[in-house]
DNA sequence: TATGCTATTGCAAAAATTTGCAACAAATCT
DNA sequence: AGATTTGTTGCAAATTTTTGCAATAGCATA
Protein backbone atom coordinates (compact mmCIF):
# COMPACT_ATOMS: atom_id res chain seq x y z
CA UNK A 1 0.00 0.00 0.00
CA UNK A 2 1.25 3.42 -0.70
CA UNK A 3 0.46 5.42 2.12
CA UNK A 4 2.43 8.23 1.64
CA UNK A 5 0.62 11.36 1.58
CA UNK A 6 1.41 13.52 -1.97
CA UNK A 7 2.36 16.74 -1.62
CA UNK A 8 0.77 18.87 -3.76
CA UNK A 9 1.54 22.54 -3.31
CA UNK A 10 4.14 22.80 -5.65
CA UNK A 11 1.90 22.68 -8.27
CA UNK A 12 0.72 26.61 -6.77
CA UNK A 13 4.39 27.25 -7.97
CA UNK A 14 3.25 26.88 -11.71
CA UNK A 15 0.24 28.86 -11.52
CA UNK A 16 -2.22 26.46 -10.81
CA UNK A 17 -4.55 26.16 -8.02
CA UNK A 18 -4.71 23.45 -4.94
CA UNK A 19 -8.13 22.44 -3.99
CA UNK A 20 -10.41 20.52 -2.30
CA UNK A 21 -10.67 18.29 -5.32
CA UNK A 22 -7.53 18.15 -6.80
CA UNK A 23 -6.17 16.72 -3.18
CA UNK A 24 -8.59 14.67 -2.77
CA UNK A 25 -8.67 12.85 -5.92
CA UNK A 26 -4.36 12.49 -5.54
CA UNK A 27 -5.07 10.95 -1.84
CA UNK A 28 -7.39 8.69 -3.40
CA UNK A 29 -4.89 7.56 -6.10
CA UNK A 30 -2.47 7.05 -3.78
CA UNK A 31 -4.49 4.96 -1.42
CA UNK A 32 -6.08 3.07 -3.72
CA UNK A 33 -2.21 1.89 -4.76
CA UNK A 34 -2.89 0.92 -8.63
CA UNK A 35 -5.30 0.77 -11.15
CA UNK A 36 -7.90 3.15 -10.78
CA UNK A 37 -10.79 3.93 -12.81
CA UNK A 38 -12.60 7.38 -13.02
CA UNK A 39 -15.78 5.26 -11.68
CA UNK A 40 -13.52 4.17 -8.41
CA UNK A 41 -13.00 7.12 -7.61
CA UNK A 42 -16.57 9.02 -8.24
CA UNK A 43 -17.63 5.77 -6.09
CA UNK A 44 -15.35 6.53 -3.20
CA UNK A 45 -16.33 10.40 -3.56
CA UNK A 46 -19.91 9.68 -2.93
CA UNK A 47 -19.18 8.82 0.52
CA UNK A 48 -16.31 11.13 1.61
CA UNK A 49 -17.02 13.88 -0.64
CA UNK A 50 -20.31 13.68 -2.18
CA UNK A 51 -20.41 17.05 -3.95
CA UNK A 52 -17.19 16.09 -5.90
CA UNK A 53 -18.99 16.03 -9.43
CA UNK A 54 -18.03 13.70 -11.86
CA UNK A 55 -16.35 16.08 -14.49
CA UNK A 56 -14.18 17.44 -11.85
CA UNK A 57 -12.98 13.96 -12.25
CA UNK A 58 -11.53 13.37 -15.71
CA UNK A 59 -10.42 17.01 -15.23
CA UNK A 60 -8.39 16.91 -12.95
CA UNK A 61 -7.32 13.35 -13.73
CA UNK A 62 -6.33 14.95 -17.04
CA UNK A 63 -4.83 17.77 -15.18
CA UNK A 64 -2.59 15.27 -13.32
CA UNK A 65 -1.43 13.39 -16.01
CA UNK A 66 -0.30 16.55 -18.13
CA UNK A 67 1.83 17.17 -14.83
CA UNK A 68 3.59 13.79 -14.97
CA UNK A 69 1.60 13.47 -11.33
CA UNK A 70 -0.50 10.76 -12.12
CA UNK A 71 0.14 8.07 -15.08
CA UNK A 72 -2.83 6.95 -17.47
CA UNK A 73 -3.09 3.78 -19.30
CA UNK A 74 -4.99 1.40 -20.85
CA UNK A 75 -4.97 -2.14 -19.77
CA UNK A 76 -7.14 -4.93 -20.64
CA UNK A 77 -9.53 -2.46 -22.70
CA UNK A 78 -9.95 -0.13 -19.08
CA UNK A 79 -8.54 3.22 -18.84
CA UNK A 80 -6.75 3.10 -15.70
CA UNK A 81 -5.17 5.72 -13.43
CA UNK A 82 -1.86 5.34 -11.08
CA UNK A 83 -0.56 8.20 -8.37
CA UNK A 84 3.34 8.39 -10.21
CA UNK A 85 5.89 6.67 -8.07
CA UNK A 86 8.94 8.56 -7.84
CA UNK A 87 10.27 5.93 -9.68
CA UNK A 88 9.60 5.67 -13.37
CA UNK A 89 8.33 2.21 -14.08
CA UNK A 90 6.74 0.28 -17.21
CA UNK A 91 4.52 -2.42 -16.95
CA UNK A 92 4.62 -5.93 -18.95
CA UNK A 93 1.29 -7.13 -19.58
CA UNK A 94 0.26 -10.56 -20.52
CA UNK A 95 -2.40 -10.80 -23.17
CA UNK A 96 -3.16 -14.13 -22.30
CA UNK A 97 -3.75 -13.76 -18.00
CA UNK A 98 -3.41 -9.89 -18.06
CA UNK A 99 -1.19 -10.15 -15.14
CA UNK A 100 0.94 -7.15 -14.89
CA UNK A 101 4.53 -7.23 -14.44
CA UNK A 102 6.35 -3.97 -13.04
CA UNK A 103 9.23 -3.39 -15.29
CA UNK A 104 12.05 -1.33 -14.04
CA UNK A 105 13.24 2.18 -16.05
CA UNK A 106 16.71 1.37 -16.43
CA UNK A 107 15.84 -0.98 -19.26
CA UNK A 108 15.19 2.09 -21.54
CA UNK A 109 17.95 4.14 -20.95
CA UNK A 110 19.85 2.86 -24.12
CA UNK A 111 16.84 3.16 -26.24
CA UNK A 112 16.70 7.04 -24.96
CA UNK A 113 20.35 7.49 -25.86
CA UNK A 114 19.25 6.03 -29.20
CA UNK A 115 16.51 8.31 -30.02
CA UNK A 116 18.38 11.27 -28.67
CA UNK A 117 21.24 10.55 -30.64
CA UNK A 118 19.53 9.66 -34.02
CA UNK A 119 16.35 11.45 -33.87
CA UNK A 120 16.96 14.70 -31.33
CA UNK A 121 14.11 12.87 -29.50
CA UNK A 122 13.99 13.85 -26.07
CA UNK A 123 11.95 10.56 -25.17
CA UNK A 124 10.59 10.17 -21.83
CA UNK A 125 9.47 6.56 -21.07
CA UNK A 126 6.73 7.55 -18.88
CA UNK A 127 4.58 4.24 -17.72
CA UNK A 128 4.59 2.13 -20.96
CA UNK A 129 2.25 -0.46 -21.35
CA UNK A 130 3.98 -3.75 -23.04
CA UNK A 131 1.74 -6.26 -24.32
CA UNK A 132 3.26 -9.74 -24.67
CA UNK A 133 3.31 -13.00 -23.35
CA UNK A 134 4.07 -13.90 -19.71
CA UNK A 135 6.48 -16.87 -19.12
CA UNK A 136 4.19 -18.66 -17.10
CA UNK A 137 1.51 -18.78 -20.28
CA UNK A 138 4.26 -19.46 -22.78
CA UNK A 139 4.74 -22.62 -20.79
CA UNK A 140 0.98 -23.60 -21.01
CA UNK A 141 0.47 -23.23 -24.65
CA UNK A 142 3.45 -25.54 -25.70
CA UNK B 1 -2.08 6.85 -49.46
CA UNK B 2 -2.57 3.25 -48.51
CA UNK B 3 -4.31 1.91 -51.66
CA UNK B 4 -3.85 -2.01 -51.55
CA UNK B 5 -7.06 -3.58 -50.14
CA UNK B 6 -6.52 -5.68 -46.93
CA UNK B 7 -7.38 -9.66 -47.17
CA UNK B 8 -9.66 -10.52 -44.64
CA UNK B 9 -10.58 -14.09 -46.01
CA UNK B 10 -7.72 -15.59 -43.85
CA UNK B 11 -9.59 -15.04 -40.39
CA UNK B 12 -12.04 -17.42 -41.84
CA UNK B 13 -9.51 -20.42 -40.61
CA UNK B 14 -9.36 -18.91 -37.22
CA UNK B 15 -13.04 -19.61 -36.93
CA UNK B 16 -14.88 -15.88 -37.54
CA UNK B 17 -16.20 -14.95 -39.99
CA UNK B 18 -16.01 -12.43 -42.64
CA UNK B 19 -18.98 -9.88 -43.13
CA UNK B 20 -19.52 -6.70 -45.37
CA UNK B 21 -19.42 -4.70 -41.76
CA UNK B 22 -15.85 -6.12 -41.14
CA UNK B 23 -15.08 -5.56 -44.76
CA UNK B 24 -15.76 -2.21 -44.67
CA UNK B 25 -14.32 -1.32 -41.55
CA UNK B 26 -10.95 -2.55 -42.70
CA UNK B 27 -11.10 -1.09 -46.38
CA UNK B 28 -12.41 2.21 -44.55
CA UNK B 29 -8.99 2.10 -42.36
CA UNK B 30 -6.73 1.35 -44.96
CA UNK B 31 -8.30 4.29 -47.23
CA UNK B 32 -7.78 6.49 -44.18
CA UNK B 33 -3.80 5.83 -44.15
CA UNK B 34 -3.29 7.46 -40.66
CA UNK B 35 -5.31 8.15 -37.20
CA UNK B 36 -8.43 7.68 -37.78
CA UNK B 37 -11.30 7.78 -35.06
CA UNK B 38 -14.05 5.42 -34.42
CA UNK B 39 -16.54 8.50 -35.40
CA UNK B 40 -14.61 8.55 -38.34
CA UNK B 41 -15.31 5.83 -39.54
CA UNK B 42 -19.17 6.20 -38.12
CA UNK B 43 -19.20 9.38 -40.68
CA UNK B 44 -17.60 7.62 -43.61
CA UNK B 45 -20.40 4.79 -42.70
CA UNK B 46 -23.58 7.05 -42.77
CA UNK B 47 -22.40 7.92 -46.44
CA UNK B 48 -21.43 4.41 -48.01
CA UNK B 49 -22.67 1.67 -45.91
CA UNK B 50 -25.99 3.63 -43.72
CA UNK B 51 -26.90 0.71 -42.05
CA UNK B 52 -23.87 0.15 -40.23
CA UNK B 53 -23.91 0.52 -36.34
CA UNK B 54 -21.62 2.65 -34.03
CA UNK B 55 -21.94 -0.57 -31.74
CA UNK B 56 -20.75 -2.35 -34.33
CA UNK B 57 -17.70 -0.49 -35.40
CA UNK B 58 -16.60 -0.20 -31.88
CA UNK B 59 -16.76 -4.17 -31.82
CA UNK B 60 -15.08 -4.87 -34.94
CA UNK B 61 -12.54 -2.31 -34.26
CA UNK B 62 -11.87 -4.23 -31.17
CA UNK B 63 -11.61 -7.64 -32.66
CA UNK B 64 -9.56 -6.19 -35.45
CA UNK B 65 -7.34 -5.08 -32.72
CA UNK B 66 -7.27 -8.57 -31.18
CA UNK B 67 -6.02 -10.01 -34.25
CA UNK B 68 -3.19 -7.03 -34.47
CA UNK B 69 -4.64 -6.43 -37.93
CA UNK B 70 -5.15 -3.00 -36.66
CA UNK B 71 -4.04 -0.92 -33.65
CA UNK B 72 -5.03 0.83 -31.36
CA UNK B 73 -3.47 4.36 -29.57
CA UNK B 74 -3.73 7.08 -27.29
CA UNK B 75 -3.01 10.32 -29.55
CA UNK B 76 -3.33 13.43 -27.76
CA UNK B 77 -6.29 12.28 -25.39
CA UNK B 78 -8.24 10.86 -28.86
CA UNK B 79 -8.28 7.14 -29.07
CA UNK B 80 -7.29 6.62 -32.65
CA UNK B 81 -6.80 3.55 -34.97
CA UNK B 82 -5.13 3.04 -37.82
CA UNK B 83 -4.67 -0.14 -40.39
CA UNK B 84 -1.69 -2.65 -39.33
CA UNK B 85 1.07 -2.61 -41.53
CA UNK B 86 3.48 -5.31 -42.65
CA UNK B 87 6.04 -3.90 -41.44
CA UNK B 88 6.09 -2.85 -36.99
CA UNK B 89 6.35 0.41 -36.22
CA UNK B 90 6.05 2.78 -33.63
CA UNK B 91 5.43 6.55 -33.03
CA UNK B 92 7.41 9.17 -31.32
CA UNK B 93 4.97 11.95 -30.46
CA UNK B 94 6.15 15.63 -29.01
CA UNK B 95 4.34 16.98 -25.75
CA UNK B 96 4.25 20.29 -27.80
CA UNK B 97 3.60 20.55 -30.91
CA UNK B 98 1.97 16.65 -31.37
CA UNK B 99 3.65 15.89 -34.13
CA UNK B 100 4.04 12.43 -34.83
CA UNK B 101 7.16 10.71 -35.97
CA UNK B 102 7.83 7.38 -37.33
CA UNK B 103 10.30 5.01 -35.47
CA UNK B 104 11.36 1.64 -37.08
CA UNK B 105 10.91 -1.61 -34.80
CA UNK B 106 14.28 -2.19 -34.98
CA UNK B 107 15.05 -0.13 -32.16
CA UNK B 108 13.69 -2.99 -30.08
CA UNK B 109 15.19 -5.74 -30.76
CA UNK B 110 17.69 -5.81 -28.17
CA UNK B 111 15.19 -4.47 -25.18
CA UNK B 112 13.07 -7.68 -26.35
CA UNK B 113 15.89 -10.09 -26.33
CA UNK B 114 16.74 -8.58 -23.07
CA UNK B 115 13.32 -8.85 -21.34
CA UNK B 116 12.93 -12.42 -22.53
CA UNK B 117 16.04 -13.40 -21.21
CA UNK B 118 15.56 -11.46 -17.91
CA UNK B 119 11.65 -11.75 -17.09
CA UNK B 120 10.96 -14.72 -19.49
CA UNK B 121 8.54 -12.12 -21.02
CA UNK B 122 8.01 -12.21 -24.79
CA UNK B 123 7.32 -8.75 -25.52
CA UNK B 124 5.70 -7.75 -29.35
CA UNK B 125 6.28 -4.47 -29.08
CA UNK B 126 3.22 -3.08 -31.41
CA UNK B 127 2.53 0.03 -32.28
CA UNK B 128 3.87 1.55 -28.80
CA UNK B 129 3.36 5.29 -28.27
CA UNK B 130 6.41 7.15 -27.07
CA UNK B 131 6.18 10.96 -25.63
CA UNK B 132 8.84 13.13 -25.50
CA UNK B 133 10.08 16.45 -27.28
CA UNK B 134 10.93 16.52 -30.57
CA UNK B 135 14.52 17.92 -31.52
CA UNK B 136 12.52 20.91 -32.99
CA UNK B 137 10.48 22.08 -30.00
CA UNK B 138 13.71 21.71 -28.10
CA UNK B 139 15.39 24.11 -29.72
CA UNK B 140 12.75 26.66 -29.37
CA UNK B 141 12.75 26.15 -25.79
CA UNK B 142 16.30 27.24 -26.06
C1' DT C 1 -28.72 -25.98 -53.06
C1' DA C 2 -30.84 -26.64 -48.67
C1' DT C 3 -30.07 -27.08 -43.51
C1' DG C 4 -28.24 -26.20 -39.00
C1' DC C 5 -25.12 -24.17 -35.87
C1' DT C 6 -23.63 -20.13 -33.78
C1' DA C 7 -20.84 -15.94 -34.60
C1' DT C 8 -22.21 -11.41 -35.53
C1' DT C 9 -25.30 -7.55 -36.14
C1' DG C 10 -28.81 -4.02 -35.03
C1' DC C 11 -31.33 -1.97 -31.69
C1' DA C 12 -32.19 0.44 -27.58
C1' DA C 13 -30.85 1.60 -23.16
C1' DA C 14 -27.01 2.23 -19.95
C1' DA C 15 -22.65 3.89 -18.84
C1' DA C 16 -18.64 6.64 -19.54
C1' DT C 17 -16.49 10.88 -21.06
C1' DT C 18 -16.44 15.63 -22.84
C1' DT C 19 -17.91 20.48 -23.28
C1' DG C 20 -19.79 25.38 -22.60
C1' DC C 21 -20.87 28.52 -19.40
C1' DA C 22 -22.08 30.90 -15.14
C1' DA C 23 -20.92 30.79 -10.31
C1' DC C 24 -17.32 30.02 -7.12
C1' DA C 25 -13.17 30.35 -4.56
C1' DA C 26 -7.78 30.07 -4.40
C1' DA C 27 -4.00 33.15 -4.42
C1' DT C 28 -2.16 37.80 -4.74
C1' DC C 29 -2.03 42.47 -3.67
C1' DT C 30 -3.46 46.46 -0.73
C1' DA D 1 -8.99 41.44 6.63
C1' DG D 2 -10.97 43.06 2.10
C1' DA D 3 -10.86 43.51 -2.84
C1' DT D 4 -9.36 41.73 -7.26
C1' DT D 5 -8.05 38.48 -10.56
C1' DT D 6 -8.73 34.44 -13.00
C1' DG D 7 -8.11 29.36 -12.49
C1' DT D 8 -11.64 25.76 -11.20
C1' DT D 9 -15.85 23.74 -10.18
C1' DG D 10 -20.69 22.27 -10.71
C1' DC D 11 -24.33 21.69 -13.62
C1' DA D 12 -26.69 20.10 -17.58
C1' DA D 13 -26.55 18.72 -22.13
C1' DA D 14 -23.94 16.58 -25.84
C1' DT D 15 -21.06 13.01 -27.32
C1' DT D 16 -18.79 8.72 -27.14
C1' DT D 17 -18.47 3.92 -25.82
C1' DT D 18 -20.39 -0.30 -23.85
C1' DT D 19 -23.81 -3.97 -23.07
C1' DG D 20 -27.82 -7.46 -23.25
C1' DC D 21 -30.65 -9.68 -26.15
C1' DA D 22 -33.36 -11.12 -30.11
C1' DA D 23 -32.92 -11.42 -35.05
C1' DT D 24 -29.84 -12.17 -38.80
C1' DA D 25 -26.71 -14.28 -41.80
C1' DG D 26 -21.86 -16.57 -42.52
C1' DC D 27 -20.28 -20.94 -43.64
C1' DA D 28 -19.66 -25.87 -42.83
C1' DT D 29 -21.97 -30.08 -43.75
C1' DA D 30 -24.85 -33.01 -46.08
Amino acid sequence: MNNKIPDLTHIRELGFRVTPQRRFILNALAKQDGHTTATDIYQIAQKEMPTLNQATIYRVLDFFCGLNLVTRSDIGGRVVYEFAPDTPHHHLICRHCEQVTVLDDAHFEDLAAHLLAEHGFKADFNHLAIYGVCAHCWDKSM
